[in-house]
DNA sequence: TCAGCACTTAAACAAGCGTTTTAATTGTTG
DNA sequence: CAACAATTAAAACGCTTGTTTAAGTGCTGA
């Protein structure tokens, strides 16, 4: 068994177990157990188990910004061709759903795992996988807000960033738990959702979110 | 030390600990010496972790569900006397965020950290927690929905539990980070957030995700 | 006064954890 | 083929975990 075999072997067992339980449920013994490799193979070849979470988290993010920002350039060029400003926001989070997500399932990565990892990353946030992320990827996440918050000029800077993260929290949630939503409206209405069809639920619906009429203050 | 005493020290500690760390990163050592009582009072009072957990839990959802029955009967007697439908979406949300919520800090309760378990309950619901929940809880919560889809006749079933998943996940995941997003905001923009703010500019953008229209199938 | 009960305390338990060590085994290169 | 480095393997390390045991304390009611 080649190095490149063993170490994907860990991180395609990790992956799928963090995302069931967790970090902290899940044993390094269970995860080479389930790889069917040797225990001490994750402290040889990743240093320690943070930096193997680390690993797993990379692996996700890395073609997901990657994807994400050449959609951001493509569209930047065009709208300096065209500068119409309407639709911007609907064509923003088709840019971050379809684009950035169903660019993951090209690439063989299952994006509903990823958002479950994704909403580890904010509740069991260890402080160390918040900082490698932020760091890491944190440039095109302001990109994207930057964006955002371009196409939204009529909502306040601090409503806007609230709204962001609503957004985010809607999509993490829902995403994580997709499997077993849709198995509850499965059950009550006999309808199936596929993930496709649940981000072109989502997208609308929080692009509705976001241009909402913001409130004068009382 | 009386009984009521040491079992209310444990509580507290355990529901500070639990929202700061997650459940499985506590430990029942650093939860009692907190409380300063005795490692072993845990398994006498209440028997095991889980159940303390579930404790914790429901001294939370006992009074926000109560709240919240209370404030939809009260709808509802109000409704059947003069059926006026508009503005049904953003009252119920009202009733949620501003009477269940604030009803729990007029108690004394820290409806930030409610939130905060609320989101460790979905993401690293270890089974025990979820059932404990849905069978405790359950009713109120499909009589909330209930209503909340009365309201919204014209979307279709399906599109609105998706949308009631979209809601809870904006509400749970924003105000159980409330903390640390607010603390970005401020240093961003130097604008101080409340909670009662947040919930005001919360309750609209749900609003108009949840009633946003319905595009047509394609 | 004393038995009975509820509670607290300290100590120990077995099990599981991440990590390290040492040795065996592979694969590669001169 | 020999020598070296890379990888795997098995075993043990020290530590923390939730839980249990057994002794001790203090109050209450007969």
């Amino acid at each position: 068994m080649s190095q490149l075999d063993t170490v994907n072997r860990i991180l395609d067992a990790a992956e799928v177990l963090f995302a069931e339980r967790g970090f902290t449920e899940t044993s390094l013994r269970t995860i080479t157990s389930t790889a069917g490799v040797n225990l001490a193979a994750v402290n040889y070849h990743f240093g320690s188990k943070k930096e193997l979470i680390q690993a797993v988290f990379e692996r996700f993010l890395t073609p997901f910004t990657a994807n994400l920002d050449k959609e951001l350039t493509r569209r930047q060029a065009q709208l300096e061709q065209s500068p119409e400003e309407q639709l911007q926001v609907d064509d923003l989070l088709q840019s971050l759903y379809r684009v950035a997500l169903a660019g993951l399932a090209k690439e063989g990565r299952d994006p509903k795992r990823f958002m479950g990892l994704l909403g580890l990353a904010y509740t069991q946030s260890q402080g160390h996988l918040r900082r490698f992320i932020v760091s890491r990827y944190g440039a095109s996440y302001r990109r994207f807000a930057g964006q955002l918050a371009n196409a939204l000029p009529q909502v306040d800077p601090v409503t806007f960033y609230w709204r962001l993260y609503f957004m985010l929290g809607a999509t993490i949630f829902s995403l994580s738990s997709f499997d077993a939503i849709e198995a509850i409206l499965r059950e009550d209405f006999g309808a199936e959702s596929s993930l496709e069809e649940t981000l072109a639920r989502l997208a609308p619906a929080a692009a509705a979110m976001l241009t909402a009429p913001v409130p004068k203050e009382s």
